[in-house]
DNA sequence: AATAAAAATTGATATAGATCAATTAATCAC
DNA sequence: GTGATTAATTGATCTATATCAATTTTTATT
């Protein structure tokens, strides 16, 4: 694995030593998915924290009528995982699938523990790290609780990440907390 | 200060050192809110990080049409204030209130800072600390984005802490995500 | 390329919950 | 305690978005 791929998602908060660099290298491994495959099921146990060096993933649960409820999607370069299952050990409330060809690379929750115990500096990283994805789902909670669906959809398309054009958009419109049809709609009053 | 409350804070997660705790004594004081009284405002910095010794506070935002919408609630044990702008050191977008005269004690931005300077094992704690916060606000987002208005006040109910119970039920509707008519009138059938 | 499957679009209709409005109940300030 | 605010309730109506349904477009498969 290149050392460099660490030192673009851990180096952002911390420095990294050789040692702790040589311990990342030998701890994360490359996983490749095909699309349409599940990552973690709910129900299952999260065995993987991830980065994703490709492709596109989604986290979401099934409500009671069936239906996935997109809670956010991760692609290159962003961490992916179950957080809830890996976090805390228990089953997962969540599933990640692969929604397009994907190759991630991941940490199992064995040696994610002892990344902490030998590094103890890492806690640095974690801390502000969960604080950057903290921030993140609140500003989407503050959306979700405020905004139209058309707002929504507006301030989506705005800082929509190029990844997220390839997927069906049938998974953005759930993202956004709204039916196909409605996305389809609002979608035709701007183009 | 009493240095038992650091224990119960920190040392859910962290053995904390006679050095750090002196630190921690020294760093938080005590402050007092009376009731319906801001503690930051929208806009503004916030200041400090709080553990709630007494009183319900409220962090909520105002929307397009002025009216609060609600994020959370803190209380007696509850860590407080507003992250987005303390971890940013950027203005808020929310709003910090005192719902009833509230003590709390708070830590400054810069004795914060300097506590993980000088005892980097607090990290640890701030990693599981934001790892709970966080786990808390996707269950909020999951109920909000999957269950009726009828769930998620059976689901509030079940759990509600009776500090709750003191304040106005329009800011329970609020968190709740449905008007006020509509939380009076689920409450009618239940009891 | 032809066929099948999945996704997107578009129209008609339904509904959960909001809004508006009036009344009653609770809390606050003096 | 009395009047004044503020909150809660209840009813009537409205609306954003969901649902249902039919059609078209896109994508995947052989």
């Amino acid at each position: 694995m290149q050392s460099h791929i660490f030192e673009s998602y851990f180096g952002k908060y911390i420095d990294i030593s050789p040692e702790a660099l040589e311990f990342l290298n030998a701890s994360f491994q490359e996983m490749n998915y095909s699309g349409r495959e599940m990552i973690v099921e709910s129900g299952g146990y999260a065995k993987y924290f991830y980065f994703v060096l490709s492709g596109v993933q989604a986290l979401y649960i099934i409500n009671e009528k069936g239906e996935k409820v997109i809670l956010g999607f991760s692609f290159k370069g962003s961490p992916s995982g179950a957080f809830d299952s890996f976090i805390t050990s228990k089953p997962s409330h969540f599933f990640l699938e692969a929604l397009s060809p994907s190759k991630l690379i991941g940490i199992n929750k064995q040696k994610f523990d002892e990344l902490f115990e030998r590094f103890p500096e890492f806690y640095k990283w974690r801390a502000l790290f969960m604080e950057d994805i903290l921030l993140g789902r609140i500003s989407r909670e503050v959306e979700i609780t405020t905004m139209t669906a058309k707002k929504r959809f507006d301030a989506f398309v705005k800082r929509c990440p190029p990844e997220l054009l390839e997927i069906p958009q049938k998974y953005l419109a759930s993202y956004l907390n709204m039916k196909p049809e409605t996305f389809s709609r609002l979608r035709a009053l701007r183009d």
